[in-house]
DNA sequence: GTCTCATG
DNA sequence: CATGAGACA
């Protein structure tokens, strides 16, 4: 979900040549969340193969990966390891929130009233481990690097990007500020949503606060692990607290206070990971798409094209050992 | 070239 | 979400 930040978040508008030849650190989950509640049907159902599974969120890897790739931008994904304990609270409210969902979809059919069942059907957003392995295998068939995080995935995209191995973590959300991403890029799509650059400095000279106050903001309004926050404070109350030294007077007050702030703070993170992209498995990508996940073949045979040449002209620009 | 729209 | 087609210019 992210803190609600909202507009208190300084952000800068750039452009897809400013990531030219930049590698990224994607925040798979939250990224996979957006394809699958954004690529569906009209009736608002995702889309699936012939099995019933769930295909939308392969469709948007697929075409996400060559979108950047064609603009000279290296996405690495990161994937979630074990949640922190905290998190589990979180995880049994967001399926409250899906059975809900699911039972207003059911009625909305019986009703047939179609508007409501676009709306609730956007609600049930289930990731199935199934789904996230083949989006694995998807990304392996392509020939992009993904990574395993020990723990939050959101974390690690942020250690990457402090450690210099990737310029940026790509997110809709700002919890890797929380864990110390010098940048967050959102809205990398092909639609005319503007690109956002969001700098942490920019971020704590325009707020004039420390990271350590904006991850107590982030606790004061509500994160993964204390979901909520502290009754009747958003973002503007808690910038208040954390910038006059009021935030003494809440911490007793907050469940967990120290535990929060220590996943923030030092994240289980690996330096077990390689950037490297691989060579594309046409053949097998291909079976993939279309024998296993009922894609058109007309439709996906110039993405398949386009990504063949980029591999092409990869390779010619690189010596061997690199690109394998 | 730029935009909107329907489609998967 | 990205794509292609079609409108418009």
């Amino acid at each position: 979900m992210g803190v609600q930040f909202n507009d208190l978040i300084p952000k800068k508008e750039i452009s897809l040549k400013d990531l030219k030849n930049k590698t990224v650190a994607i925040d798979s989950m939250n990224i996979l969340y957006q394809f699958l509640s954004s690529i569906r049907l009209r009736d608002g159902s995702p889309l699936r193969n012939s099995k019933g599974e769930i295909t939308s969120t392969y469709n948007g890897i697929f075409y996400k990966n060559i979108y950047m790739l064609e603009n000279d931008i290296t996405p690495i994904w990161v994937f979630d390891g074990k949640p922190p304990e905290l998190k589990h609270k979180t995880r049994e409210e967001r399926k409250k929130v899906k059975e809900k969902a699911m039972e207003e979809y059911i009625s909305a059919k019986e009703e047939g009233n179609l508007e409501d069942m676009q709306k609730y059907a956007k609600r049930i957003n289930y990731l199935e481990p199934k789904v996230v392995e083949n989006s694995k295998r998807l990304l392996n068939l392509m020939g992009i690097p993904f990574i395993n995080a020990p723990s939050e995935g959101e974390a690690q995209c942020s250690y990457m990007a402090k450690k210099g191995d990737v310029y940026a973590v790509v997110s809709q959300d700002y919890d890797a500020l929380l864990y110390g991403a010098p940048r967050t890029v959102r809205n990398i799509t092909a639609s005319n949503k503007p690109l956002e650059l969001i700098e942490l400095d920019e971020v704590l000279g325009a707020l004039n606060i420390t990271l350590d106050n904006l991850i107590d903001m982030a606790i004061l309004i509500g994160t993964d692990y204390n979901i909520g926050g502290v009754k009747g404070i958003g973002p503007k109350k808690a910038l208040d607290i954390v910038k006059n030294n009021k935030m003494g007077e809440y911490i007793k007050n907050i469940e967990n206070y120290e535990v929060i702030k220590n996943i923030f703070k030092h994240p289980k993170v690996t330096d077990e990971y390689s950037l490297k992209l691989g060579a594309p498995n046409i053949e097998e990508l291909r079976k993939f798409l279309i024998d296993e996940n009922n894609f058109s073949e007309n439709r996906i045979l110039p993405s398949l094209k386009k990504l063949e040449k980029i591999v092409n002209k990869k390779k010619s620009q690189t010596t061997i050992e690199s690109w394998f």
